[in-house]
DNA sequence: CAACAACGAGAGCAGTGCTCTTGCGATGAC
DNA sequence: GTCATCGCAAGAGCACTGCTCTCGTTGTTG
């Protein structure tokens, strides 16, 4: 693989690289939907045909190009861990999470491609599973730290019910991961809840709704950290009792207006598709 | 619009419903990417060209498609506003997301159209706004009859940057919504995470991690409603015997829930390449 | 009834992914 | 050094797609 494998297999490499490299520009420009063979060989000088003897077909292409951007996208959340070091896990967490958001901002269709729905004809094989899953074992990092650091708060095992719990260890042994269940289960929740933050912002439905996106997406992962057990260091640990997600009572348990249910009858009652 | 106009427009109403009819049957089946005109028009026993006299373009008619699924999943979600009545806000809020759950698992393909990436040429019109915003409504009101009964618990105004308690009163001023700036953040917060936890089981993210997913959405989302600032009333609700809903399924007429989870694996699934 | 607009059918254009055959040229065995 | 072999590019071609244009037909309306 690594020694110089005669001119010809150099080639090939490097031909492989171009197209992808051509290809990944167009896809950048104009999204995965338009993203064509033939118009990638024409960029390139060649025939269309050729082509098809680098890759086997467009999806293997585009499957190329998703494993090059979950790489991508990891690699900017591992990066963060080493250029925010520190013992605050939500500083860290946060930290994690607006680097992911940089790139997917840098990277629209790229992210779209990874995050968005699947393409038509995809069947995410096995060599993706690895690269997709290096964001999310970077905020397990975070969260692993947290604990060793008696910084990760482990809600009560009664939030999760059996089968969840069992996911959660199932995930835990294949990850060689100790992290306590419930704790795990949080984290997953946290992870999912991120990306929803993030596909909205860049799929368009907070037009009209959040304009000021940079500060509202750090306030939510912070929240969304804390929620996840994640607590900072001393001195604001005061305020962590009441930290959003687990114990909270109700404070003013006062009754009722409650025909509020035909107020929504009226409003949106007749509104059927 | 209702009076008896012709047989002409009334055979044009039928015509556009019956390609709207056929079009979203394809769509269901094979996902928007495969959604031909070409293959519509054939199944409708005429020509393509004849088509373009209904849509000006596939754009169009995929737009139709998508203002149709935004009132379905819109509906779906006032529909369990008013099936679940009760005093409790986290079980409303529950029941509405799982209402938006259940319509996600019977249709992944307009659920993806909806929630995934953007369509190449699509810009979304002026049209799609108004419907799109309705699972937003209905999430929305149980929030402002929570905050009615008192069981809205609002954040400290120091959580949110002032751009962001801007942009949220800018919101409640054009929804014409009484709520304070700081818990309209949160809740958009949650709506927007709401929907990244389905992504992610739709999608497939959640594949080898997390099984049973229905209890984990169930309990993440009475975390997310609690995050948001809404409270059950009076203390039982601590405690978890009937809490999150996670066993108690509520009964919907759509429900097919099983069915539901199955079909997807088989539409999304991955039949290796 | 006649003028007109809406409509369906068909041909056609430019583009797509993909397959198959053909011929060239570098590689490697003898 | 010669020559068969194999990787590769090129081209033609197939079955599609979205979309446009024209041309008769048909329902509506003045």
């Amino acid at each position: 693989m690594s020694a110089i494998q005669g001119a010809r297999e150099r080639a090939r490499t490097e031909v492989t690289a171009a197209i992808k490299s051509e290809a990944r520009r167009q896809l950048a420009e104009q999204g995965a939907a338009k993203l064509s063979l033939r118009a990638v060989a024409r960029e390139l000088g060649m025939v269309s045909s050729a082509l098809y003897r680098y890759f086997p077909s467009r999806d293997e292409l585009l499957t190329a190009l998703i494993i090059d951007a979950y790489d991508a996208v990891g690699a900017a959340a591992e990066g963060a861990l080493t250029t925010h070091p520190g013992s605050d896990p939500v500083a860290r967490w946060t930290a994690v999470c607006q680097a992911v958001r940089r790139w997917a901002l840098a990277h629209p269709h790229e992210y779209a491609l990874l995050y968005g729905s699947p393409v038509p004809g995809y069947s995410a094989p096995r060599d993706t599973v690895a690269p997709a899953s290096r964001v999310g074992m970077a905020l397990l990092t975070v969260a692993r730290e947290a604990r060793a650091a008696g910084l990760l708060r482990v809600p009560d095992a009664a939030t999760w019910p059996p089968s969840v719990l069992a996911d959660a260890r199932t995930l835990a042994d294949g990850l060689e991961m100790e992290l306590p269940a419930p704790a795990l289960a949080g984290l997953v929740a946290a992870w999912a809840q991120l990306f929803g933050l993030l596909n909205f912002e860049l799929f368009g439905q907070f037009t009209n709704v959040v304009e000021a996106r940079e500060e509202f997406f750090a306030v939510s992962v912070g929240t969304l950290a804390r929620a996840a057990g994640l607590c900072s260091p001393e001195g604001i640990a005061a305020e962590d009792p009441d930290a959003p997600g687990y114990d909270t009572v109700p404070e003013d348990p006062q009754a009722r207006d409650a025909d509020a249910a035909t107020e929504i009858a009226r409003r949106f009652g007749q509104a059927g598709a």
